[in-house]
DNA sequence: GCGACAG
DNA sequence: ATCTTGTCGC
């Protein structure tokens, strides 16, 4: 599919957070999903080999609402920027542009692994990524990044919210009873209710999204088979 | 200065 | 994220 480049990926930490706060004005707030025409939703994952400083980033397209995987893409390429907490999207969104633009596939709905608004300067992985495809997607973590909230009853759909500076950046939400809350933020071109219900309808029976699970099986296979461990 | 800190 | 086996609990 096609891909909006946007700018350049070899940034110093204060130009980084710069773009950050410009291209997060672009972030669309309102839903623009229709869930009742969504037939594609993907998953993102990236995985790292410490070893080579290898990235292996991939994407599952699943059916919807069955969850079915019916296609999938990967991409290798080197880790060039570091980990920095808030930087995380210069660090993994260059390999997935590759896996993007090999997609066949333009999925109505991304669901990303890590924070969408629920970022310092409100342009965490899933509002950067969706910017670059111009498709809408989620963010949906497994722990937090900012922002204070209190625990969500441990029933599943149990929700609270998360709270930056008195603005609400995301929910915490309980994916499955009993286990640990997932947190979730809108990426881009969907607002947060919409966003919680449907990360929920992809959490049938594990507490991450069948789209983030499948995307992770893929890039941890890609990479076992790579580095032949 | 100190602690926090997605993957 | 990754380094790593078994083990406690529903």
């Amino acid at each position: 599919m096609k891909v909006n480049i946007l700018h350049s990926w070899e940034l110093s930490y204060t130009r980084a957070a710069d773009l950050q706060r410009e291209l997060a004005l672009r972030i669309i707030r309102e839903n623009h999903v229709d869930r009742h025409s969504l037939r594609h939703v993907a998953g993102t994952d990236v995985s790292y080999s410490r070893a080579t400083n290898r990235c292996y980033c991939g994407v599952s397209v699943l059916s919807y609402p069955d969850l079915n995987v019916v296609l999938e893409e990967t991409a290798v390429v080197e880790a060039t920027f570091p980990y920095i907490p808030g930087l995380l999207s210069f660090r993994e969104i260059p390999g997935l542009i590759d896996v993007f633009e090999a997609l066949r596939i333009t999925p109505d709905l991304i669901i990303v692994d890590g924070q969408g608004l629920a970022h310092p300067r409100r342009l965490g992985l899933a509002c950067h990524l969706g910017l670059i495809l111009d498709i809408p997607t989620i963010g949906c973590a497994k722990s937090r990044l900012i922002g204070e909230h209190e625990m969500p009853a441990a029933t599943k759909g149990a929700q609270s919210d998360l709270l930056d500076k008195g603005e609400k950046v995301g929910v915490v939400l309980r994916s499955r009873t009993g286990v640990s809350p997932v947190y979730v933020s809108i990426g881009h071109r969907i607002d947060l209710t919409t966003a919680a219900e449907l990360v929920l309808n992809c959490c049938p029976k594990y507490r991450l999204p069948e789209t983030t699970r499948a995307a992770h099986r893929l890039v941890y296979s890609l990479m076992r088979e790579h580095e032949q461990q």
